[in-house]
RNA sequence: GGCGAAGUAGCUCAGCUGGUUAGAGCGGUGGAAUCAUAAUCCAUAGGUCGGGGGUUCAAGUCCCUCCUUCGCUACCA
């Protein structure tokens, strides 16, 4: 019995389409999500969109359009990307699904059960404008004494009924938990605010509204829907199950990690657990919070006009060109930075001149001297164990300490110092040159490269699934070898002697150019 | 204002609990090679590790202070 690892991405709001802060989440859980498969654990990854609140309301009216109608166009194009990025989620879940209301109200009850919930009466400063509550400290005074929001648009004291979620009573058991389980908020910079937040001290939340119906209805108060997060935050559960007492919901709940952007690390580390607790289910193993993409150091608003469409980049360089530039380029964790010249550099430098070549020099050195049957192994120097033993641990150990600890690039990283030590053991070893003094050498060479790209291959499937799938595929190796566990067994003598004949080799990561037309933005 | 993160070679960054000549990739320069996607390999470029002060036999690595950038500071998500 494997173990069971469920992850998650956000539920993405699409107030809009996706933009490149989407698919790098999107990608990099992905690739964590391809990596447990490969070894050999039972994956669940879901993904989806929250399709409830205001801001989808409001959207949908400026369009002239039924919010229903904007939710379904707009999560497809969530959909879409995630098949255009070879997302290989097992659910897109979407919150406008009937099952999943069903779970939101079976969660309601829950909390009702544990005496967490309670009506009041929310008062505050609101904009009928905006149809949003503004703090007393964001206000600005206009003409004539009237106050104004941060829009501008004037604001008036305003009463709502209001269901609340006690909270603070949850204060204590949110600040042990994060004691006791150090990895449950990462990176530490993350925890360190969440911590620094509760202990200040939390206040009941307002968890429905009146002043809309685009949600799911509270029970027993049909005039109430919802507070968005609550509903959005039960789709980790709904999607595999909850409330019913299906075999996905017990085998994988609670979730090996959420994978999130920074900014909603605190629904994620102090509302969501708050809501279990209550519920009386378990916690999330880990939450992690990566970092922003920056266009050329900058935030990306619409307002700049730099907002890239994801879908445009990976036609542009290519799925997996940009799918290896933003794990290997940007910490997982941190904030990161992106420009053409930058993908083009790096996927260059990486895929096309050190991987992509390696394994075109060494497959076509095979295919032309050897007629394309991997040649015979016939004894092992020093340099070929050398170098087997340093691609075998940096497969078999190093890339997947990294991996497991979501430090892709740091994987990546590793990856690479073994594709040089290859590049630099075909210099040294000059098959060209063994073809014409010593044959069989040149053979034994060969094989040990052949070994070694594919294991290379292998530890690159989270990250470029499609090209090394290509390329294992073009190199003959079997399916069930291509996972962690394998990849350092003996199958190459069986695949030779199977007879095996690799075709012209065909190069899979071409060098990319930076666009012509690349140029600052109006 | 409060709390926190960061400031290391031209660029992007590694440097865990302090300890030999501060590292990598890209770029630049000089060689080698020619199997390969004008790709590869080897060597190299001498950066006061933001400024100042302190602790220590010894400090990017700890403490103080100043400067700069950034994040969080609750109910739009």
């Amino acid at each position: 019995m494997s173990e069971p690892f469920y992850i998650t991405t956000a539920i993405a709001y699409p107030n809009g389409k996706p933009h490149i802060g989407h698919a790098y989440e999107a990608i990099a859980t992905d690739a964590i999500a391809r990596f447990q498969r490969l070894m050999g654990r039972d994956v669940c990854f879901v993904t989806g969109t929250d399709e409830h609140g205001l801001k989808m309301d409001q959207t949908a009216r400026a369009a002239g359009k039924a919010t229903r109608d904007l939710a379904d166009e707009m999560s497809l194009y969530f959909k879409q990307m995630c098949e255009t990025l070879d997302i290989s989620a097992d659910h897109f879940c979407r919150t406008t699904s009937e099952h999943h209301h069903k779970a939101s109200q079976a969660i309601w009850k829950r909390l009702e059960a544990s005496g967490d919930l309670y009506l009041d009466r929310y008062e505050g400063w609101y904009s009928v404008r905006d149809e949003a509550y503004y703090d007393e400290t964001e206000l600005t005074d206009g003409e004539g004494g009237q106050k104004l929001s941060p829009q501008g648009t004037p604001v008036a004291w305003t009463v709502e009924e209001s269901w609340f979620f006690r909270l603070s009573k949850y204060e204590q058991p949110l600040l042990e938990h994060y004691a006791a389980n150090s990895d449950f908020i990462r990176p530490d910079s993350r925890k360190n605010e969440t911590v620094k937040f509760v202990e200040g001290g939390l206040k009941d939340l307002s968890v429905s509204r009146t002043s809309f119906d685009w949600g799911v209805k509270v029970p027993g108060s049909e005039n109430h829907v919802m507070y968005v997060w609550l509903d959005a935050l039960t789709t980790y559960i709904s999607a595999i199950g909850f409330p019913d007492d299906t075999e996905e919901w017990r085998k994988f709940w609670p979730a090996s990690v959420h994978i999130i952007g920074k900014d909603i690390v605190r629904f994620h580390t102090v509302y969501w657990p708050a809501f279990l607790m209550s519920a009386g289910l378990p916690l999330p193993k880990q939450v992690f919070g990566h970092g922003f993409l920056l266009s050329r150091g900058e935030k990306m608003s619409k307002s700049l006009g730099n907002v890239v469409d994801p879908m445009q980049l990976a036609e542009l360089f290519g799925v997996d060109a940009l799918r290896y530039f933003l794990l290997r380029e940007v910490s997982f964790g941190q904030d990161g930075s992106y420009s053409p010249e930058a993908i083009v550099t790096r996927v260059n430098a990486d895929l096309a001149n050190s991987f992509g070549n390696l394994a075109q020099r060494t497959l076509s050195l095979i295919f032309k001297n050897c007629e394309g049957y991997l040649p015979a192994i016939r004894g092992h120097h020093d340099d070929d164990i050398a170098l087997l033993d340093l691609v075998g641990a940096t497969v078999a150990q190093h890339i997947p300490a990294h991996y497991e600890d979501l430090a892709m690039s740091q994987g990546l990283e590793s990856w690479m110092q073994a594709v040089f030590a290859c590049n630099a053991y075909v210099d040294v070893q000059a098959p060209w040159a063994l073809k014409k003094t010593d044959p069989e050498r040149m053979e034994t060479v060969l094989a040990t490269l052949f070994i070694c790209i594919a294991q290379l291959a292998i530890a690159a499937l989270p990250i470029i699934p499609g090209s090394a799938t290509k390329l294992l595929d073009q190199m003959g190796v079997p399916v069930d070898v291509r996972n962690f566990k394998n990849a350092g067994s003996h199958w190459y003598s069986p695949l030779a002697e199977s007879n095996f004949q690799i075709a012209q080799p065909v190069g899979l990561f071409p060098r990319l150019e930076v666009p012509a037309e690349e140029g600052t933005a109006a």
